[in-house]
DNA sequence: CAACATGCATACTGGTTGGTATGTTGTCAG
DNA sequence: CTGACAACATACCAACCAGTATGCATGTTG
């Protein structure tokens, strides 16, 4: 314990370093899934990408699926708040609708990212049918989405900046819709010109939301 | 064996029946792959559904990718064709735009559709990526549904009833990139009211292309 | 230091998978 | 009737795969 001279505080080459460990084998495991699909991803490879052995990747997490619902609800939800939820909340005292459309243009649009769509949509297209488990996590991020979406719109209305005789729920379900919709058109050409164009398309639209003597553009 | 007479083009009960046994597996590999995707679809699966053995699956179609670009090519196409491409061109006379909303209303949205997605939209997000040759056979159905309504809208603009000041390639694209958004939204939520409100806010938002004073509603 | 739980490593298993080798039968031409 | 080929049927295989049993090292606590 205290016999030998100098340790307060001491961890310096940390050989046990669990929490580490775990997020190591989620990113791993986000990566592989992202790629393959759920289904299709396998334990070996995840293991393989990392250092990490089974029996460490079975300590943290009790079977595949236990794996694939922490993706879900520790990085996919994640990258939804940090792309629009909270750039949107930030913005309170911007006009809505350019709130949005910065949202919008600043989804990444690498090509890899093209070439891999959204991990939201991969996952709900694989396993919402599925596996009740997955749904019900997947569904509580977009519900999170769409409610950020349909409150700053509401706020836009308050303001006069948005107009009033569209529905928020209806037309935040329509951006949403044509974001993924796009998504997948991009993913599929596997080109990211194609993602380009849907966003021009996107913010022209987004446009026409604004309330009449607010408007940027037409 | 041949001792009584007629027998003037008979063939009565064919045993052996190759084309048939071709369309039961197709059909049957359809729907497999269409519940669990490509990768997760299996063999014997297939083989179980058909009372059809491992030797003919083989017989027919060289291996299990073979299954798959048949697939796509003789039953998603030919469901694109169907459900767009020949009503577009059937409705010749007719204004555009209620060619487009009939084809749009017109899409299956009974609950087991609304669950299990769009077949082209499953394919595509699993396998694009992944293949190149089960992406070269879907973009080809992509670039036919485009064409599709990109000459429609066309034909709309030269008639008049279209507004002149769209383009009728990105519109195009618009379009279809909202029906696909809004069936993802509607598989996560394995709900077909959800569909049910995307398809009226499609054909409101197709309302709006028609060009001034050949407004419907407006 | 002992005792004990945490964190991890290794070897293994039972089941599934796509694919094949080989045998058998239906079909039809000659 | 008889090959001969097309259209299957059956048995089998090697690879893979999620999961586990077991053991060992590390850190903590009394």
């Amino acid at each position: 314990m205290l016999s030998a001279g100098k340790k307060p505080t001491r961890k310096p080459p940390k050989l046990r370093d669990p929490e580490r460990t775990r997020q190591r084998l989620l990113q791993a495991a986000f990566r592989e899934v992202y790629r393959y699909g759920f289904q299709s991803a396998g334990i070996d490879t995840i293991l393989a990408a990392t250092d990490v052995t089974k029996g460490a990747l079975y300590y943290h997490f009790k079977s595949k699926e236990a794996l694939g619902y922490a993706i879900i609800e520790e990085i996919v939800a994640e990258m939804t708040h940090d792309r629009w939820l909270r750039p949107l909340q930030r913005s309170r005292d911007k006009n809505p609708i350019d709130a949005l459309i910065g949202v919008v243009q600043a989804i990444p649009h690498q090509p890899r990212d093209v070439k891999g769509g959204c991990p939201l949509v991969n996952l709900t297209q694989e396993m919402s049918q599925l596996d009740k488990e997955f749904r019900k996590r997947l569904e509580r991020i977009f519900h999170g989405w769409h409610e950020g979406v349909t409150t700053v719109l509401r706020r836009g209305q308050h303001q006069g900046t948005v107009r009033r005789d569209l529905v928020p729920e209806e037309t935040a379900s329509f951006l949403i819709a044509m974001v993924e919709g796009y998504e997948v058109l991009a993913k599929n050409a596997q080109d990211a010109k194609v993602w380009n164009t849907g966003i021009r398309n996107i913010v022209g639209w987004l446009n026409s939301l604004r309330a009449p003597g607010n408007r940027r553009r037409g």
